[in-house]
Order: C-alpha cells, then structure tokens, then sequence
DNA sequence: AATCAGGGTTAAGGCAATATTAACGAAATT
DNA sequence: AATTTCGTTAATATTGCCTTAACCCTGATT
C-alpha cells in the first residue's frame, strides 16, 4: 500500500527536512504552510497521516484539526501534532481537539520515521477493521464489495441509500440526528433538504424491512435489529 | 438545535458588533455589560457558549468564570475569553480560572464565527459523550439510544418527556423551578403555560412511577428514587 | 363555610414533523 | 441516442406530540 502524509508547518525549512527523510522511506508527501490550506489539501490529498504543527498563522493546528475530523473522511486520518517543546498544555489542548499523538521538536529524522511507520501500522489495522463487514441481526453489510444481504437475500443498493444504511447500522440502537446524517453522508457543505433523508429510509424500509429503522420524532433515526 | 451566546464586554461597540455577526449566523445571542450580569444572564439564559472579556469593571471576567464553573450547570458551558493581546500571561491565567479557550482582539468577524461554531461543535460532542447514560435506583436514561429503562421495563418516551426526565435525573433530589425548567427544556423564547409542564410529568409519573417525582408546591419539582 | 392559590387531571384540537407518492433532471448504462 | 437508474424535490397525506382549556382537588387563609 501506498501511504501519504501530509505535513503542516509554517517553516519551510522544517518541511523540507522532513518531506525529504520520509519520502526516502517510499511515502507520498504533501505539505501545507498553514491550518486552512492543510484542511484543503486533505480534502483533496487524502492522507492516512497527518503531521502538524500546533502554532501558525491563518488557522492553528487544534482548529484545523476539528475542522478536519468534521469532515466526511475526517475520522479515519491518524492526526499528529509537532509540539515546539514539552509545553503540557499545548499537549493537551491537542488531544482535546482529537490529535491522536504528538512528537517533540527538535525532531530527529530516525525517531520521525519510525513514529511514522507506527502510526501508520495503526491506520491500517484500524482500516481493516473500520471496513471489512458489519453485520447485526440477519444484516450482513461488505463495504468492500457494497453489497448487503439480509437474511441471504442480496440487495445492491444505491450510493446515498447504502452509505446511509453502513451509518445506521454502525451503531445499532443509536438515534442519529437528521443534521448528523447529513453531515456524515451528504457532506457539511452540500444543502439538501429534509425530505430527502426520509425518502431514503423508506427505501430502505422498503427493501429491508419496515421495523428495522425506526422513526424518533424531532430527533431522528435510529437502526434496531 | 438553537445556539445560545453570551457575549460579555464593557464597550457597547464590541457587543454590537459581535452580535450582529453572530445573529446573522442564525444564533441567539445575549449581552451582559460587566461580570456580575454575565453570572445573572447566564443563569436565566443558559447560553451553551460565554465569549467573556478579561478586564471588566465590577467583575471581572476570570472572577466571573469562576462563579459560573461553581453553578449546577456552570460545568458545562464553554467559556472563551477576549484577551487584548497576545498577553501570554492573561491567557494562562484564564486557563488557570476555567476558561477553555481565548480569541485575541482585534477581533475579526469571520475568524470569530468559525471558532465559535467549532467551540460550539465541540460543545455538542461533550454533551453527547458526557450524558451518555445518567442511572439512578433502578432507572437508566440511555440518551444516545433515546431509551429509558426502568427495573428492566423498556421505554420510548417522547421528546419533551424525554428532556425533562433527563433534567430531573442529571440532579436526583435537587428541586427544579418551574421557571429553570422552562428555560432548559422548552428554551428561553417560547411561551407555554404552566400547565404544560404539569402534563408533562404526570405523564412520566403515570410511566414510570408515581412517587419517583415529587411536587414542592410554590417551588417546583425533584426526582428522588 | 367561603374563598383562594397552587397544582392535578383529562380529553381534544392544532400543528409540526414525518411518510408517501410522483415526477423531474442528471448521470450512468445500454 | 435511447434507456435505465439515482438523487432530489414538490405536493399531499398522515401521524403523534404538544399544548391548552376546562374542570377537579387539596390545603391554607379569611
């Protein structure tokens, strides 16, 4: 598998050097000079890791971080913040935004990679898990193949409809509101109406049973097998 | 779900244009004029998010922060500060009195809005995460599920039922006002009668148990197992 | 005993939220 | 190019929650 990483600091010398030792080790690499343009090229990059720096101009690192986890793909990047010393609080403050680790500048080149390769070791087993097969009840859902069968019974279903139900079930029992689902499958920018999530539940209902989706008036939805 | 801001400043110039900013994003907003207002203002108002000056006459805002953090539920309010400059040490301190962020004057509108709907994001994670599921006697409020369980016996209540139940329960034994009941299950803006809230835990009391809530009269309501 | 204040109870209507259906344009497929 | 499929919306129906009005009850006050 081909990795990327993002790195975001507002130095370049910092990006050079580092860009320059990962990408000996064979990783794909992009960097951003700020928060807003890091939130940018992850949208368009698409990294598995992303390094950053805590202080910089324009957006700072905590606030892109939260911009980025809000993201469709948001959640799956494996986020880690250069801290410019053992600054606690800004350790903290890090984590608290949904960093996931954070390495200690003055940053050596050799600890760099191999923190890397451990995160990165971490994104995939994570992945293998996020994506192999969720299955409830007599629901089997292969996100590989976006296929779902239900009780032996193969369904195809559309995109909208599928990744709504991959989201539903993700977590049987849980009511998510209408204003989650449309930012987790249409995406925080796209504008829809509500009428739309309902014509696809009913789809859903239709295809895979009435009672499995259930209505919570003035919240939203919620999946029970 | 409706937003509320507290805005707390001594210049009127600053409080106008923050609000006039932020109302144009579709939250509601309210001013308080020095620290002993915002304390009174948040208590009837119950804003999810203070934007709090740090140098105020009267009270200032640090002191102001920290009588709020020590109110039923002060705890759960972010409270961001406005810091004159980049007084490294002004910030500190805030952090010291529980205040979870700063934004540094001069203040620009569209940097404003931005971290005021990612504290307020963040808010609703926090909500989400920490009310998870309240459990009290024999009786647990599962709120991401929507579900409430009592001795075993399933039930699907209702919003509004749902709500003040959850209220009542956060705080077992303490005497809910009829008034802060109003205020933080039906909002501040809408006009319901007295009554309402009568109907209301009559219909939890005939779900779930007459003598789990109990009647102060002139005073309000508790929940006591 | 009469009055009053505060709350309890009930049922019905209004209304907002959701369901449903059909239809349209865009994209994919043939 | 014709056909099919998908995503969305508009329009209409339906549901069930919320609120209220009207009346009852209790205990305190006169």
């Amino acid at each position: 598998m081909q990795f990327k990483v993002l790195l975001v600091d507002d130095e370049q010398d910092i990006l050079d050097l580092l860009k320059y030792n990962l990408e000996k080790e064979g990783f794909v690499v992009e960097t951003a000079s700020n928060g807003r343009l890091a939130v940018q090229a992850f949208e368009s990059f698409q990294p598995q890791l992303i390094l950053m720096d805590v202080m910089m101009p324009e957006m700072d690192g905590m606030e892109a971080c939260r911009e980025i986890r809000d993201l469709p793909q948001g959640s799956n990047v494996i986020i880690a913040f250069l801290t410019a010393r053992n600054e606690d609080y800004s350790q903290m403050a890090g984590f608290e935004s949904g960093g996931d680790d954070y390495i200690a500048k003055p940053i050596k080149p050799r600890i760099l990679v191999s923190k890397v390769k451990a995160w990165l070791k971490r994104w995939e087993q994570k992945a293998d898990q996020a994506i192999a097969e969720v299955s409830t009840g007599g629901l089997v859902i292969d996100k590989e193949k976006y296929l779902v069968t239900n009780n032996g019974e193969v369904f195809n279903l559309p995109k909208k409809e599928f990744e709504l139900l991959a989201l539903l079930v993700s977590a049987p029992g849980r009511v998510f509101t209408r204003e989650y689902i449309l930012n987790a499958v249409w995406g925080n920018d796209v504008i829809v109406g509500d009428r739309t999530i309902d014509v696809h539940i009913r789809k859903l209902r239709e295809k895979l049973g009435e009672e499995l989706f259930k209505t919570i008036k003035g919240v939203g939805y919620k999946f029970e097998p």
